[in-house]
Parts: C-alpha cells; sequence; structure tokens
DNA sequence: GTGCTATCTTGTCAACGTCAAGATCGACGT
DNA sequence: ACGTCGATCTTGACGTTGACAAGATAGCAC
C-alpha cells in the first residue's frame, strides 16, 4: 500500500452508501469508514470536510443515478415511476440521504446540479404542475414507505406496479 | 428543583420531539436533553433504556397523533389524505423517526401497538388493499417532500389538496 | 418507623468528529 | 537531473457523546 490510497474519495463514497444502507445514516462513521479504506482517522476530512460533506457526495450521486433511471423512461409515466421505486430499491443507500436535510450540505454546487436535473427530468413527464407534484408524491410514497419496511412483497418494482397504475388511472 | 423531576419521561419525550423537529435526528444528544430538563446525564436512560429508546417513545406517541388525526375524517379518502399531510407538517420531529427502521426499537410493544392501531385506520378507508396502498403512498410522499423542502408553498394542506385531489380522480 | 422500589446522580470509559501541524508523494518547470 | 510546490495523507490532541456500573435519594406500603 502506498502513502497515497489512488481514489480514496470514490472508495470513501462507496463504502459510506453500502454503510447507510445497511445501518442507516445514523451509524455512519468517519473512523470507520477511514479503516475500511486502510488510511487514517483524519483522511476523509481532506476530501469532504465534514461528515456532512460525505453524505452530501452520496446524495449527489444519487440524484444523477436518478436522473439517468427516469431517462430511461422515455417520457412514459408509469415506466418512470416504476425507475423511480427501483432506482430507491437498488440504492436505499443514496435514497435515504437525498431528502435529507441536516444530514448534507443542501447548497452544495455538485448536489444541487445533480438535484437540478434530476427535478428536470421528472417535471418534464407530465403537462401540468400538479400532476407532476402527485406522480412524484405516489413514487416517492411507494419507495420511502417500501424501504421503511412498511410494505411487504419480494420485489419492489413488482409490488409497485400495480399500485402505480391504479394512482395514473384514479378512482381510489 | 426536588430530587426527582416529577414527569421526566414525559419532558424528555416533548424536547426530543422539538428537537428532532428542529434539527433532525441525527443532532439529538441525550445529554442535552438532560440539561433542558435540568437532571443529570444519566437520568433518560433509566426511562428509555438508550437513546433509540427516546425515539422509540417519539415514534409511538406520533402513530397515535397521526391515528387519532385520521379519525377526524370520518372514512372521507380526501379528508384523511390532508389529515395525513396536517399531521406531518404539525408534528415533523414525530414523523421523521416514525418511519426510520434504525433510529427507533422497531418490536417495542407500545410502538407495534400505535403502529397497528394507525394502519387499521388506514386499511378501513379503502375496498382494496391496492387503493390502500396508492392512497398511503400519496399522502406519505407528499408530506415526506414537502418535510424534506423539495416542494414549496405557504400551507401544507393548502398545498396538498389540488394534489391530492387529482391522485383521487386520476388522469396523471 | 422500617424496608422496598423507582428514580436520579456520580464517575468512568471507549468512540467519535473536528482541528492543527507535520510528513510524504508526484508532477512540473528549468 | 533536480528542486520546488501543491495535493494527499498521518499524527496527535481536544471536547463531546452514548453507555455502563455503583451509589444516593425519595416516596410508599405495611
Amino acid at each position: 500500500m502506498s502513502y497515497h490510497h489512488g481514489d480514496l474519495r470514490r472508495a470513501m463514497v462507496d463504502a459510506a452508501a453500502t454503510a447507510v444502507a445497511e445501518r442507516g445514516p445514523a451509524a455512519l462513521s468517519l473512523r470507520e469508514l477511514a479503516r475500511l479504506a486502510g488510511v487514517s482517522h483524519a483522511a476523509p476530512a481532506h476530501h469532504f470536510g465534514d461528515k456532512a460533506g460525505v453524505l452530501t457526495a452520496v446524495a449527489a450521486e444519487g440524484f444523477t443515478l436518478l436522473a439517468d433511471a427516469l431517462a430511461t423512461a422515455h417520457g412514459d409515466l408509469l415506466a418512470a415511476g416504476l425507475a423511480y421505486v427501483g432506482f430507491a430499491a437498488a440504492h436505499p443507500g443514496h435514497f435515504a440521504v437525498m431528502f435529507d436535510r441536516g444530514l448534507v450540505h443542501t447548497d452544495d454546487p455538485a448536489l444541487v446540479a445533480a438535484r437540478e436535473r434530476a427535478g428536470g427530468a421528472l417535471t418534464a413527464l407530465t403537462s401540468d404542475a400538479v400532476s407532476a407534484r402527485a406522480a412524484w408524491s405516489v413514487a416517492h410514497g411507494f419507495a420511502s414507505l417500501w424501504l421503511s419496511g412498511a410494505l411487504t412483497g419480494a420485489d419492489a418494482a413488482e409490488a409497485a406496479e400495480p399500485v402505480l397504475r391504479r394512482a395514473v388511472a384514479g378512482g381510489l
């Protein structure tokens, strides 16, 4: 192992996302991440400033991944909803941090840019603001409830499909 | 000030909910709560066991408050949705903790009981499971997004009304 | 009054986040 | 080739935290 890690920043973001996914943001320890990466306890601070900086990087990556996922729907609202839920289920560590103020530096430039890109992908799916908010709420709500364990089922997207379909059609 | 506080448990739950609402669960400190209540740093542990125990009590109270709020809708789905969002906006500290595993003792008897009561109030609103999940998702998603600051507006329930109405009617 | 139990205090410990100061490495100009 | 310089990482330290163990206090039953 050389004095320099090579790509510590990348390693830390990955490890942080995994740790958050497994044990939640509260249990995240910078010193533990440093140990996993084989560096000293103060190395993370150089790249991220503080603990919130690490989670900010995770959140920014999450919004980028989400925007990419939404792009695969090619404008289809139901497909986008399933992509939203699928993203949350595939990257629970990212999702857990993305919408939590007080855990991240909300005005970080990279985070703001990634968030706006994802937001643009969302609003492009519907014709009016009310529908946009409703669709976002359903997808986000299902994803949140799924990750919290409030909903049962084997596969997130599979369980979400009838629910999102019903919401689009209406008649609740 | 006597040796005994009087109702330390109640004071701690209130202070914890307020602190979580203002600065998030991550910034909560048992020692700070103890200082606010004018007791020693180890007093909270006697009543709640550990930090998660305090948040568990907050979450249980939250589910009780939510069930009460849902009961005021008298079976009307839209009214229940507005009550759900209204509860989250009125008690953000409780809401932030209620659906976060790893922050609470998920199998605590009091928490389980309160959660099941709220769950019963929810499922009683719709005729089938798919509609129940869809309605819950919209309300929960809107509430979560609202508290995260992703949605703009002056009043939560006021902003939620057209969105929930559209979701019930369909046509996204 | 005398024990009993719940409540709260005191003292302690390892772990944590953060900061300051120093060591090491690689790249670049000359 | 060589020295300089910035980026990267280490070392050491400080105050705070959650948790635990052991002791003090108060109210209550009898």
